[in-house]
DNA sequence: TAGTGGTCTAGACCACTAC
DNA sequence: TAGTGGTCTAGACCACTAT
């Protein structure tokens, strides 16, 4: 052979498992068989398949529940916002924005984002521009954008709900696992000081991210800026 | 007994380890004995051994080396820079800061201090107040405060280098293995203008952070200021 | 060659959940 | 009671490092 199994067991197994999570045999919220019927099945022992499992679970990929069953993570409005939403007011307490309004059109990829989404010359993007608010006021400006031909249709289904991953994962299969984020502070333009009602000038947090689905893909370029006072990204390094 | 041995073996055997870490039974970068020994000595089987360890490696307190040994991880100001300083330039590449100018004080904490250190009423700290450069230019206002019980003498050892928890680790014996982030945006004040050499309100990107050694103890509690425009704080979520 | 961590196996028993 | 994941054991062999 061309290339030798060098990976080990465990991770080849792990990329079986990855593909036939990938083709949908196993929808977002359905129990896979038992570690002990995957062992059987792909002619490994048990201790082998939990290592790869147990892999997955750490990555968001399956959720375990002791008595009950292995289960493909469902993108929840809640566990997207706990994971991938990361705002916290002045004592610590995460936020939830509400919906604000929206734009949707479908364009040409820039640049920027054909790097971004490593997307050819010529390919379409849904752009989303939208912003939401915080207890009442907008606090969040937002502009999303997807490759049109990873999700067929999604400028029709308008309005979009609050927090697009479950909706990328209901609607088009696209399932959220990892994002990179890039934070840094500018100064509200015009448009954000009139959209926000702060004056212009007034410093923002901007949050730019690339979200990649269980195959590695990139799957949306979004940034976003939040308004500043009593708002702020947490994370936690280790 | 009280209080019965729920907990699973390898989460008890990774408290005595960590009890013997913080005792100083291993210093940083000193090799620990082998999987094979230590689970002889602790009573445990191999496996059990090896799952102990391999969750403190994946913590960041051990690093294993196949064919030398486990070593308890040294702060280098390489490790510090790529773990905890996550600053990058435009293209995404690391960006390193350069050190300043630094004023070095006892004083007693602050209430904000106090809660965010844990530290009782009346207790003192040593208080950092610097500005570190990039590329030759002032970028990064930085105050910091740690338990002046914890670091005794911290505040004559001037200069300080750059990065500060290889010198916690090597002179105080402590070892940053996790920190909570705030970031959020604000506008530069006259001194951060004309330190940072800005227009008075331009966007800076605020970080807070509380750092935190291996016992889970508040160590550190630090507000950086960073320059904005071509500089960010990159994160991956996953 | 000897010692280390890395992988893999085949079993056992426990804790929890459903029926 | 049966099935699930969670833990623990006792061994085997491999890959890598030092001497």
């Amino acid at each position: 052979m061309a290339k030798p199994d060098h990976a080990p067991l465990y991770v080849q197994i792990r990329s079986a498992l990855v593909a036939r999570l990938a083709s949908g045999e196993w929808k977002p919220g359905a129990m896979l068989p038992s570690d002990r019927a995957l062992a059987i099945e792909m002619g490994v022992s048990l201790g082998t398949m939990r290592k790869t499992v147990d892999s997955l679970a750490a990555d968001g990929v399956l959720r375990r529940h002791q008595g009950k069953g292995t289960f493909v993570t469902e993108q929840t409005p809640e566990l997207a916002n706990y994971h991938f939403f990361r705002l916290v007011d002045q004592h610590g307490e995460r936020v939830l924005p509400q919906a604000g309004s929206e734009v949707v059109v479908i364009i040409p990829a820039g640049p920027e984002t054909q790097r971004r989404l490593c997307l050819g010359v010529g390919e379409n993007v849904i752009l989303i521009d939208r912003f939401r608010t915080i207890a009442g006021r907008p606090a969040i400006l937002e502009t999303v954008e997807v490759p049109a031909a990873l999700m067929p249709g999604l400028e029709r289904e308008t309005p979009l709900p609050n927090a697009l991953y479950p909706h990328y994962q209901a609607r088009h299969g696209i399932s959220v696992i990892s994002t990179d984020d890039r934070l840094s502070a500018v100064a509200a333009d015009a448009i954000a000081a009139m959209t926000l009602d702060v004056p212009e000038g007034a410093p923002l947090l901007l949050v730019e991210r690339v979200a990649y689905d269980l195959t590695g893909r990139a799957v949306e370029w979004r940034r976003s800026r939040f308004l500043s006072g009593g708002l702020a990204y947490a994370v936690t390094l280790g």
